[in-house]
DNA sequence: ACCTGAACACCGTTCAAGT
DNA sequence: ACCTGAACACCGTTCAAGT
């Protein structure tokens, strides 16, 4: 089992998702394809398993974080430590807690997350919501920037900044009569850092949350 | 084209991601399947093609609503407007804002969107990143709750309600101890609205938008 | 308890050929 | 310009059978 969620790790940050088949990991492992259906039900449970597994990790890092007396700031911690584990890994912001059941670690990392939030002066109501609007914009940017590359960027036919410097020159030609935000941001996005803009969302979040909590 | 597009969409909302297959819009297009790539060169150009054909629905109900004189309170017209238009169809958030070349009527709802930001006293960075935050808790809180519930759940077998009720009372049953935050909010987890969720979590960005833009 | 080969019922995509 | 049937190279999953 353990070997069997190694090997699917190493599978998906070898080569993403679409690499992950039954068929290259029985290769992998050395056996035959259905071998894999004696530890897990489905493919949709493998990826589960392999999520869990290495949120256990995350988990292990979470925790040695040390208690700041400003909860805001833990938080801001623990959300920039899950970021860029699943820039890491970007296949884990598609399964991380989809199923709790299953994935006993995403829901211990949920409650680390959540227990900073007790000592600010919520209700129960705002408190799930400021979790959830937490883990909502770490997943959200990093789901966003992990979306597999076209080709031509995976190849190293262009890098990364490139590939945005094409889109940013393809903004430009638009007319600014009609794209004058598109043109105001051009450049900010041509080349943008996307640690940068996941900062400044998770920012304007916890800056609601001290507001809303009066700290 | 516009056949081939509407059916796509028909077939997506009717029953998901999963049953867009291109042997099954055949079938409903009265046709064989390599007729499609005629059209379209893969299925990632059809749902991008599609994508933005019903986004071009949402905006024109975007340019319909009026401007107002707060630039937030339109921020959040429009945010909850995209926002329902994914609860709606629940495929959509995987792949709206994927490829702008493609997705052109995507490409002007995040002009919109921006516009609205232009009278705000910000820097072109922060505007790019206050855009992005906000579309970011559109998709993120979108595209979790439009993950494919389990079939149990679709096939009306159990409702959304004794779903989530299910999770939370595995969730009752965990240690006080070692889960004090789960037990905080299982009670507000437990039917909790996706929707409310959604615009608490909006709320906090603007809230933070609002701080920074000092409005 | 653990593994296997072989089959089943699908996929997206291609291509030579038709109108 | 538009469409087709038939094939190709894959998939996840099942199952009877082996150790």
């Amino acid at each position: 089992m353990e070997s069997v969620l190694n090997e699917t790790v190493a599978l998906l940050d070898e080569a993403g998702v679409s690499a992950l088949t039954f068929r290259a990991l029985a290769l992998r492992l050395g056996g035959g394809v259905a071998s894999i259906y004696w530890y897990v039900a489905s493919k949709e449970e493998l990826l589960d398993r392999a999520t869990d597994h290495v949120i256990g990790g995350v988990l292990a890092d979470l925790e040695a974080l040390p208690d700041g007396d400003d909860p805001i700031d833990d938080l801001r911690a623990m959300a920039v430590m899950l970021f860029d584990a699943i820039v890491e890994r970007p296949w884990l912001g598609a399964y991380f807690m989809r199923n709790t059941d299953v994935q006993s670690n995403s829901l211990r990392l949920y409650e680390r997350l959540g227990r900073r939030t007790l000592r600010l002066d919520l209700t129960a109501h705002q408190r799930f919501h400021a979790v959830s609007a937490i883990v909502g914009v770490v997943v959200g940017s990093a789901v966003d920037m992990g979306q597999e590359p076209p080709k031509e960027v995976l190849d190293g036919a262009v890098d990364r900044d490139e590939y945005l410097g094409r889109y940013a020159q393809a903004w430009r030609e638009l007319d600014p009569e009609e794209f004058p935000f598109v043109h105001e941001i051009v450049d900010e996005f041509d080349g943008h850092d996307d640690r940068d803009q996941f900062r400044s969302a998770l920012e304007l979040t916890l800056a609601g949350l001290r507001l809303q909590a009066g700290v």
